[in-house]
DNA sequence: CTTAGGG
DNA sequence: CCCTAAG
């Protein structure tokens, strides 16, 4: 067995054979190993599978990633940096178009990691040069943002060039545009820039009709985007984006830059859903979701568009996730949105599961749990006191983790602990309200601060989350159905009720955040990967995780996505499926969390009633989602005897009304 | 080990 | 989320 970065020589020969034209600049450097665009480490098995490389092998090639990433996105920023003052002008235009030529080769040459694949790009940039003179007036193709969001996914950590975040900020804003069937390459940039006039100035008129060129080209763009469905940001207020961040990486921030917010929360809802598409659109703060698919012609159109897609695939080849998407995709296909039963078709056994929901399991109430809660109940006889300190805020903040025996604290005083969360490898100390364990105390303290506040360990887990965070091949086009219909919606507040920001449990301190992790878009990975947080090592040997990890957005997402793949009660199916890369979230809590949406989705919302106006409400579930989280219920024959037939007939339009679930 | 339910 | 009982 032997640790190989990527492919090696015989590739890069291949490369420059190939005759990518243009100046290469990480082909230049003969010693580079890995290609920091879509290397990936790996480990070849005895029988020549390929295997994702261990958090130490990961480590050990981490500096040629950083190294070379530092330099290569440089290029492409100055050329997003000007786009951006030039606004429309022809000159910027120019300007573009010479720097997106250079990202072209530079990216596109670690491609070459395929030979065949090779070779094949290099048609597509042959074309693209054709059509860039043809339509020389318009722009230039937009590959670089393939290239540079598999760059940030697979280096995230490290360092975030502002160059990318721009660049995925401005491209943002685009896919408010209906996406056209059209398989026009350009005029991206044009819009981009104009774009980003707009972006600043929300109330700058219709964006649609802003710009000249309103057509774009949706293979055109990343699958990335596509795939990932589509947002706006732009015209959200700052409390807005701060709600919005908070559903999607379930945590406050303190930072008051829209741009800063904007570009987090875009990164968090495209880079996190990693495994397959969904079936959702976010567009003008609706999510909305498509029904019908459009795989075959994505598929279509990347094979002969030339599409960033294919590139950006290179460096994942036939992830076992891509099959399932297309899975997915088919029945998507089949079963439009409503009385869908492409569940059946997915799978016959449904039939069984069916019959099995007819009878409720019974269940003797449990004994062991029963006598234990009493017994600790009535042993320290004031866990009320203790979580009455949640609301007193934090005290005098203990250094190091203590616990005080609950019966010695005094009435009046709080109990506060310290714990150490690591997240993104940085040891925070955040001040938190003890809870008392009903059973199965810590086996050792040490151990555990000594997991956490390893950076090392964790930094591994980073590394390797984000190189292994994959995407699906297809990319969704709006269908024409969803498309008017959003477009004939209201434009509908995406937050039912501001934040409430007293209660939260443990209040990261965004700041020392900010520093560590700061500009990086490592969302997803953050998101996906600090398991290092709160987990408690339990007796019999496991970690366990403790307390509350809050639900973002792009979960709830993928979790009802994957319902509707796979249907309900198939949770570790789901979970193999759409949460491979969340290390958190088992089966049981996708399970829990389902129940939730359910109660969520066909809890009506009158909207006079008392929920809208609570404002500590948790972050509201777009009212799409929880739509489709009824469909899927109904489908299912899981809707709750009380509330389920009465409210149906409505529930097309009366969703459009009800704001909000929580999540 | 996975799922269903209750807390 | 946590915990257990059923399969």
């Amino acid at each position: 067995m032997e640790t190989v970065v990527g492919v090696e020589g015989s590739d890069e020969g291949k490369c420059e054979e190939s005759g990518v034209e243009k100046s290469s600049s990480s082909l230049s450097s003969p010693k580079q190993i890995a290609d920091p665009v879509v290397y990936k480490l790996v480990r070849v098995e005895g029988d020549g599978r390929l295997v994702p490389a261990t958090d130490d092998e990961v480590m050990e090639v981490e500096e040629f990633l950083v190294d070379e990433k530092i330099e290569l996105p440089v290029v492409t920023d100055a050329g997003n940096v000007e786009c951006i003052s030039n606004e429309e002008s022809s000159s910027g235009k120019s300007h573009k178009e010479s720097s997106e030529g250079l990202s072209h080769s530079e990216n596109t040459e670690p491609d070459a990691k395929l030979s065949a694949r090779l070779e094949y790009i290099e048609e597509m940039l042959q074309k693209v040069k054709q059509e860039e003179k043809l339509r020389l007036a318009c722009g230039s193709p937009d590959h670089s943002s393939a290239f540079m969001n598999v760059d940030s996914q697979c280096t995230d950590q490290h360092d975030k060039l502002p160059a990318i975040d721009k660049k995925l900020q401005s491209e943002i804003p685009l896919q408010e545009i209906v996406p056209s069937s059209d398989l026009s390459l350009d005029d991206s940039h044009i819009n981009e820039s104009a774009r980003i006039g707009e972006c600043s100035k929300p109330s700058d008129g219709p964006i649609e009709s802003g710009s000249p060129a309103s057509v774009i080209c949706n293979s055109s763009k990343p699958d990335f985007y596509t795939l990932k469905g589509e947002i706006c940001l732009d015209n959200l207020s700052i409390r807005e984006l701060h709600g919005l961040f908070r559903a999607t990486f379930g945590r406050e921030t303190t930072v008051k830059d829209k741009l800063w917010l904007k570009r987090r929360i875009a990164m968090g809802l495209t880079n996190s859903c990693d495994v397959s598409t969904t079936t959702f659109t976010i567009i003008d703060n609706k999510l909305v979701n498509k029904g019908t698919d459009n795989s075959f012609q994505n598929a279509d159109g990347m094979l002969t568009e030339g599409s960033d897609g294919e590139v950006k695939n290179l460096g994942y080849e036939t992830s076992p996730t891509s099959h399932s998407s297309q899975m997915e995709n088919h029945q998507i296909v089949s079963g439009k949105r409503l009385g869908n039963l492409s569940v059946e078709l997915d799978c016959g056994s449904d039939d069984l599961q069916m019959e099995h929901r007819g009878a409720k399991r019974v269940r003797k109430p449990t004994k062991r749990y029963i006598e234990e809660l009493s017994e600790v109940e009535s042993r320290d006889y004031t866990p009320k006191v203790i979580s009455s300190a949640k609301n007193t805020g934090q005290g005098q903040t203990s250094p190091k983790y203590c616990i005080r025996p609950p019966g010695n604290a005094p009435l009046n005083e709080r109990t506060i602990v310290t714990r150490l969360d690591s997240l993104g490898g940085s040891g925070v100390q955040v001040p938190f309200v003890s809870r008392v364990r009903r059973s199965r105390p810590r086996k050792n303290i040490m151990a555990l601060m000594k997991f956490d506040s390893s950076g090392m360990g964790v930094a591994a887990k980073l590394v390797q989350e984000a190189l292994s965070v994959r995407s699906s091949p297809e990319s969704e086009h709006a269908d024409k159905d969803s498309k008017v219909r959003s477009a004939s919606e209201q434009i509908q507040p995406l937050f039912a009720a501001e934040p409430e920001k007293d209660k939260r449990r443990s209040v990261i301190s965004t700041i020392e955040l900010g520093k560590n992790l700061g500009l990086k878009q490592t969302d997803s990975s953050e998101d996906n990967s600090d398991d290092g947080i709160a987990t408690v090592p339990t007796a019999k040997g496991g970690m366990r995780r403790k307390h509350h990890r809050a639900w973002t957005l792009v979960e709830v997402i993928k979790l009802v996505e994957g319902v509707s793949k796979c249907g309900t009660g198939r949770w570790s199916e789901i979970k193999r499926l759409s949460f491979a890369s969340y290390s958190y979230r088992t089966s049981v809590d996708l399970k829990d969390k389902w129940r939730n949406l359910l109660k969520a989705s066909f809890a009506q919302t009158p909207p006079d009633d008392g929920i809208n106006s609570r404002k500590h409400a948790s972050v509201p579930i777009p009212a799409a989602i929880l739509l489709k989280v009824r469909e899927l219920a109904e489908m299912h024959a899981q809707v709750p005897p009380n509330l389920g037939p009465g409210k149906l007939p409505s529930v097309s339009r009366s969703v459009h009304q009800t704001r909000s679930g929580y999540l």
